[in-house]
RNA sequence: CGCGGGAUGGAGCAGCCAGGUAGCUCGUCAGGCUCAUAACCUGAAGGUCAGAGGUUCAAAUCCUCUUCCCGCAA
C-alpha cells in the first residue's frame, strides 16, 4: 500500500514509527515548517521530521500544503494519513489518493471536533474519551467514521497523560484501518451533526484561571490544561501582581472561602472558588522553579489571587498584555 | 545576541540601591513541656553568599566576564 503520512504533533509519533518498524513504510512526510521555539527563538524542527530523515523517508515542510499538491500526486498514494498536522487540507488534496484520505482524531466523534480535543474531555469531567479515524472531508473532522476505540479518563488525568495514551492507542487503530481499508471491510458511518461540538484552539491565556468559578471545575480545567497551555494566577504581593503556574494535582475542599482568597490550613495553601475550595500543591512564581505550595508560602506573602476583573494596582504593561 | 526575573546552610526567601558581626520562615539533630500532637519552649549543627577577575583598608553588596535556572514572547 502507497501511503503518505501528513503528521506533526508527536501525538503522531508513535504511529508513524510503528509503519517505519511493521509498514507500510511512508512514501513521504509531510510536515509543518522548522518554527523559532524556546527562549532563543532557535529554529527546530518537529520531532517527526527528526525520525522521518533518520529513517530515509523523504519530507516535505510547505507552508502551504496545496504548494506540493504536485509532487504528492506524483507519488501516487493509495493512502494519506493524516494526524495533528496542524493546516486544513484544501480540496485538491481531498482527492489525491487513491483509497482514501484518513485523520487520526482524538476524540470519539462527533464530540469534540477541533484542535483541543484532548482538554475538552477533561475540562468537561467527561469518564472516557478515544480515538477516532475517519475520512477527511472539507469541514473540520465531520467526514464519515471508520473505527473508534475509547478508553477511560482516571481521576487523576491530566491533558499530558492522556495524550500519551491516545498516543500509544494509535498505531492499533491504524492498522486494524488500514487492513480494513486494503480488504474493502472499512465501514462508513456519518457523523450525526445534532450532536456533533467543535473546542477552538487553546491560547496560553486561555489557562488564566477565574477563581469565581467552582473549585470542582477549576480542578479539571487545571489537569486538563497541563501541560498545554498550562493554567496560571496573578499573586498579588505587596501591590506588585505576580504570575504564578498553577499545576496538578490540586485538591477539591468542602470550605467557604471568598474566591481568590488565600488561606493557611495545616500549611497548606488553599485558595477560595467560586463553589468550595482548592488547595493547591504545585505552583510556579515568575523568575522561579516549580516547587511544592507550601514552600512559595515560606518566603513569599501574597495576599490574594486575582480574581475576574483585573487589579488596578497591575503595572501599565501589564494592563496592555491583559487586555490584548 | 527578541524582552525580563533569578543563583545566599537541606527547602523557600530577606539583605545589595546608600560596602564594615550571615538574617527570616521552615526542616534536621538534642533536650524540655504535654494524656497527646504537624502544637509550644530551649539549645545545637549546617554557608568557600553560583564561578573567575577587578576596585577597596574592607565586597553577598560596586565593576567586568563566565556558567546554570526560570517567566514572557514565538
Amino acid at each position: 500500500m502507497r501511503l503518505i503520512f501528513i503528521a506533526t504533533g508527536e501525538i503522531a509519533l508513535p504511529a508513524f514509527r510503528q509503519l517505519l518498524a511493521s509498514g507500510p513504510r511512508p512514501l513521504a512526510l509531510v510536515t509543518q515548517p522548522d518554527k523559532p521555539t524556546g527562549r532563543h527563538q532557535t529554529l527546530t524542527p518537529p520531532a517527526i521530521k527528526v525520525e522521518a530523515i533518520a529513517a530515509g523517508i523523504p519530507v516535505f515542510q510547505p507552508e502551504k500544503i496545496g504548494d506540493i499538491t504536485a509532487d504528492l500526486a506524483a507519488l501516487e498514494p493509495d493512502v494519506l494519513v493524516v494526524m495533528a498536522y496542524g493546516q486544513i487540507l484544501r480540496k485538491n488534496i481531498l482527492s489525491l489518493a487513491n483509497l482514501a484520505i484518513i485523520n487520526l482524531h482524538a476524540s470519539l466523534l462527533p464530540k469534540y471536533r477541533g484542535a483541543a480535543c484532548i482538554q475538552a474531555a477533561i475540562n468537561a469531567g467527561d469518564s472516557e474519551t478515544g480515538l477516532t479515524v475517519m475520512h477527511v472531508v472539507a469541514k473540520l473532522d465531520a467526514g464519515d467514521m471508520i473505527l473508534s476505540k475509547a478508553i477511560p479518563i482516571r481521576p487523576d488525568e491530566t491533558g499530558g497523560t492522556l495524550h500519551d495514551c491516545l498516543a500509544d492507542l494509535a498505531p492499533v487503530v491504524l492498522a486494524e484501518v488500514l487492513t480494513q481499508l486494503a480488504d474493502g471491510t472499512a465501514a462508513r458511518v456519518a457523523q450525526d451533526e445534532e450532536t456533533s461540538s467543535y473546542v477552538s484552539k487553546l491560547e496560553r491565556d486561555d489557562g488564566r484561571l477565574d477563581w469565581s468559578e467552582n473549585a470542582t471545575e477549576l480542578e479539571r480545567r487545571i489537569r486538563a490544561y497541563d501541560p498545554w497551555p498550562g493554567t496560571f494566577t496573578f499573586a498579588m504581593e505587596e501591590g506588585q501582581a505576580k504570575r504564578l503556574k498553577i499545576f496538578p494535582p490540586t485538591r477539591v475542599m468542602d470550605l467557604s472561602i471568598p474566591p481568590g482568597e488565600i488561606s493557611l490550613l495545616d500549611g497548606q495553601l488553599v485558595v477560595g472558588c467560586g463553589k468550595g475550595a482548592l488547595r493547591l500543591d504545585l505552583v510556579q512564581p515568575e523568575g522561579g522553579r516549580k516547587m511544592a505550595a507550601a514552600d512559595y508560602l515560606r518566603g513569599r506573602k501574597p495576599q490574594i489571587f486575582e480574581c475576574g476583573m483585573v487589579p488596578r494596582r497591575f503595572p501599565s504593561t501589564r494592563i496592555a498584555e491583559l487586555d490584548g
